[in-house]
RNA sequence: GGGAGAUUAGCUCAGUUGGUUCAGAGCACCUCGUUUACACCGAGGGGGUCGGGGGUUCGAGCCCCUCAUCUCCCA
């Protein structure tokens, strides 16, 4: 006995192991076509949330739809050591055990950092596994590993062998409580509430003040000169004079910069060449000096002279206070402005000088802005591509060094102020021999700095096929069929991605970027654990089924647009697979009679169904070209549900306590075993249950290695004839709801006679139909007008069904007075084009031809309406 | 400041080269229903001047201009 509810906790786990068990995600290079998948790989640090959910679902689609094509699907999963992200979880750890980052070595911090990956770092591909992800275990891969850790390094050594890397002081986004640079894309701006404060320079020897205005007043122990436009009257006089900095009592030049805004604050700037950088670029057109007030971790340095070791907020109050004393402070204002802050940390960013390394990305980006411009490498949806030319035609260096230990330790060496670069310590140091023979080892100093994660992320599609050594994987798999991620890091990592397969491989890394949406809330929120609106996707897992949240998630997400989820969306998905599920328990409970032959209903149901499917199979195909998984879904889930389930299966459903046809049966099985394949994809656990419990299967044949449905014709005029038996069956059934008569109640219909009505009724099986769905006594041709009954027009046949209660004719004739205003606006329109001779001529001949069909039925309808509105009249 | 996109039913969105009876789907809503697969269900129904205005065209939800509103990206 099949429980009358589907139990996806049951199926789920059996089926996975089963894949697992006969190694079907496995891949190896063979000689059929490849299509093959990296994953967009995990932070270690990560738990599974919603936008992997929906982006892992995409690829497991394609993945399985290749598979079922007969190519050699290969989805590489993997993990990615996320530098910032994890030293802050590893430094979280040893906190809690009472042990601080400075206390320890760099190699100690490592072997805690490596316990705590092992420990933590595979959580999420094992959710993954819930999911259904048909990933490649054997694969599985991470960015720190050896393989990829090599990769990294070669590449370090050849950009700078090619002088497209070099080491530079610059201004960086430094996060103070990371003590590390960041990049830009790292920095997170928001606008937040401060104050503005103005405060007043002495002129040196003068009574004389300056105002100025600033946001940072903690910065002013750093000003070396204070700024204004040569242009401004109000400090035309100041011109080459010095000013006073409070307290500090520095004295800088006033000087004339047309970078000063006239209209902010009182037009007067502070500079602080050191820690911001505008004035930074202020400091080297005039020369200032550059004082640095701040240590790394956004305390004051001795260089301040002040609150020496007290964090910059800190002191921005006490100084403020202090200065306020002095007589400085003229008026402090409410202000907003824009917060850059570490998208890790939260803490906000200290512009600051720092030595870093760099890549010269204008060297490389050329064959990868051309290679997307003209679709060699496609994006889906295309509007992606101006985003992306717009960044590559401004692209600026990419600062690389991190402060941190956790990654890949730059393989730059120091000796003597020169810099070396080699695979290892012991290729810098030949170097180093060759220049300075005696040259002592000790004194060769490695870079502290570890690289940007991303810095070897952008080799993924390279490295975890062991591209830099093993050319004949890379060859089959290479480049990559499609590639699934977020809009949001399309600078971060595709571009860079891109840059990377053509500097190394000359060639792109993948054919297509699929961009999936962002996952929001119903408000339209991105889902975030600081705002607690991202739903626990293992627990959604429980509630729906992993085959229910793959299509809630899937149901409404077109490429590139936001997908606002709602449980609701999950909720649609288990139903829908507990609709399937009911299904199977109805077809199986059908016993067969090899006495039986197939009823002709049975005949044209099984006509038009398998046609339809194959209608069905030839959009999804369309939909999966265009990576329009949504719909593809969609027009699968209305097949399923209205045309199989509501429509077929009822219309071969034998009466009560009466077999069914061998025939029927086995071709029913058939079409279910199809609708499996069709859907497994999408929905790969009930369909792999399903197909085992349709039929007994030999060892081996399971739906997950099933040829997928291969576009086939289909007969639209078989399609249609049922298709308009279905519309007048749900007119009859209108009829009943409207008129109060039971559906167990049999009716009398009639058809008016024409060639149209007599073609129908020529269809073997048609009448058939229409009498059992709609539970007619009989459906019969008349040539009589004047049948008295509820009458209703389909295409341009009329048909009256008779009842035996009094009909309302007022109501009647009111609604056919109104379908004869419709038709005639409606012929009128027809006829403007039909009359105009531009429209006969210049448009093409099937429109038109199209037109004259229109009017000529519309005329048909306004027939039979005015003759019934005359008939129902008589009645009054 | 520069750029991109959006505006279609109460909500979320489809609508492909401008051309069927084209204004659609799902959800929500209303009416009816314990018919032996399913109430996680069945049958039926109502609901929109396609943001406003102008233009091109034989023909515009779709193309052009303009206004309004909103979103996002970059600086």
């Amino acid at each position: 006995m099949i429980s009358s509810r589907y139990n996806p906790l049951d199926v789920e786990n059996k089926w996975y192991s089963h894949w697992l068990h006969k190694n079907y995600f496995h891949s190896e290079p063979d000689e059929r076509e490849s299509f093959s998948i990296v994953i967009p790989p995990p932070n270690v640090t990560g738990v599974l949330h919603m936008g992997h959910m929906l982006n892992n679902t995409i690829q497991d689609i394609l993945i399985r739809k290749a598979r079922m094509d007969g190519k050699n699907a290969c989805w590489v999963p993997g993990t990615d050591h996320a530098s910032i992200a994890t030293e802050a979880k590893v430094v979280g750890m040893l906190r809690e055990r009472g042990i601080k980052k400075g206390d320890i070595t760099r190699e100690q911090f490592l072997e805690y950092a490596w316990e705590w990956k092992e420990k933590y770092g595979g959580i999420i591909l094992e959710q993954l596994q819930k999911l259904g992800a048909s990933c490649d275990w054997e694969r599985t891969a991470f960015t720190m590993d050896d393989v990829r850790s090599v990769g990294v390094t070669k590449v370090f050594v050849d950009l700078y062998n090619d002088g497209k890397l070099y080491r530079g002081k610059r201004m960086v986004n430094w996060d103070p409580e990371a003590k590390t640079v960041l990049s830009n894309e790292e920095v997170i701006y928001n606008i937040e509430q401060s104050k503005l404060y103005f405060v007043k320079y002495q002129i040196e020897g003068s009574n004389q003040y300056i105002t100025i205005a600033t946001t940072r007043p903690e910065t002013i122990m750093g000003d070396t000169a204070i700024a204004v436009h040569p242009d401004d009257p109000r400090y035309s006089h100041l011109h080459g004079k010095y000013a006073i900095v409070p307290i500090i009592g520095r004295i800088v030049p006033i000087i004339t910069d047309t970078y000063v805004d006239l209209e902010f604050g009182t037009g007067a700037l502070k500079v602080t060449p050191a820690h911001d950088v505008n004035d930074n670029e202020i400091g080297k057109r005039h020369n200032l000096d550059v004082v640095e007030i701040f240590n790394e971790d956004g305390t004051m340095s001795a260089a301040a002279t002040i609150y020496v070791g007290e964090d910059r907020f800190v002191v921005r109050k006490k100084f403020v206070k202090d200065i306020d004393k002095a007589g400085h402070i003229e008026k402090i204002e409410d202000y907003q402005n824009n917060v850059g802050r570490s998208e890790r940390t939260n803490s906000v960013v200290e512009p600051r000088l720092s030595l870093q390394w760099y890549v010269d990305m204008q060297a490389l980006a050329g064959p990868a802005l051309t290679a997307v411009m003209n679709d060699d490498v496609e994006f889906f949806p295309k509007n992606q591509k101006n985003v992306y030319r717009h960044w590559m035609e401004n692209i600026k260096d990419w600062c690389i060094s991190r402060q941190l230990w956790w990654g890949h330790r730059i393989p730059a060496y120091y000796y003597k102020g020169e810099t070396f670069v080699g695979e290892s310590a012991d290729v810098a140091f030949n170097l180093i021999k060759t220049k300075y023979p005696e040259a002592d080892i000790n004194e060769m100093n490695q870079d502290e700095d570890v690289l940007d994660t991303w810095f070897s992320s952008w080799l993924w599609p390279i490295t975890v096929f062991d591209g830099f050594e093993d050319k004949k994987t890379l060859n089959y798999y290479y480049p990559t069929s499609v590639l699934v991620t977020g809009w949001d890091i399309i600078f971060l990592w595709v571009a860079r991605m891109i840059i990377a397969g053509y500097e190394w491989e000359n060639e792109k890394p993948f054919k297509h970027v699929y961009f999936t949406g962002m996952v929001r809330d119903k408000l339209r929120r991105k889902m975030s654990k600081s705002l607690g609106n991202s739903p626990d996707a293992l627990k959604l897992i429980d509630d729906f089924g992993a085959d229910g949240v793959r299509f809630g998630m899937m149901s409404c997400s077109p490429a590139g647009g936001d997908l606002l989820f709602d449980e609701k969306l999950c909720e649609q998905g288990r139903n829908f697979c507990n609709k399937i599920w009911n299904a199977l328990r109805l077809v199986s409970g059908w016993e067969t009679d090899v006495q039986i032959d197939p009823t002709v209903s049975d005949k044209i149901a099984y006509d038009w169904i398998s046609h339809k499917l194959n209608s069905v199979v030839s959009d999804i195909d369309k939909n999966f070209k265009e990576y329009r998984l949504s719909e593809a879904l969609i027009s699968i889930y209305s097949f399923v549900w209205s045309d199989f389930c509501s429509w077929y299966l009822e219309m071969i459903k034998p009466p009560f306590g009466q077999k069914l046809s061998v025939k029927t049966k086995e071709d029913t099985l058939a079409i279910f075993s199809k609708i499996c394949t069709l859907m497994h994809p999408f929905l790969p656990f009930i369909t792999e249950e399903v197909w085992h419990l349709l039929k007994d299967r030999k060892q081996g044949d399971d739906c997950i290695i099933a040829p997928y449905p291969a576009v086939a014709g289909f007969d639209q005029d078989v399609i249609d004839k049922v298709e308009q038996a279905k519309e007048i069956i749900t007119s009859i059934r209108d009829v009943r709801n409207k008129q109060g008569i039971k559906m167990k109640d049999e009716l009398e219909v009639f058809m008016l006679k024409s060639d149209k009505s007599e073609s129908l009724f020529n269809q073997s099986g048609w009448k058939e139909i229409c009498v059992k769905a709609a539970n007619l006594a009989h459906i019969s041709l008349t040539s009589d007008e004047e049948i008295s009954g509820i009458s209703f027009i389909s295409g341009t046949e009329k048909c009256i069904v008779l009842i035996q209660n009094e009909m309302d004719v007022a109501s009647q004739l009111d609604e056919k007075r109104n379908e004869l205003v419709y038709q005639q606006g409606f012929i009128s329109t027809v006829l403007k084009k039909l009359e105009n001779e531009k429209f006969v001529n210049s448009a093409p001949k099937e429109v038109v031809e199209k037109e004259r069909i229109k009017l000529t039925d519309g005329q048909e309808r306004i027939k039979h309406l005015t003759e019934e509105i005359s008939r129902l009249s008589s009645l009054i």
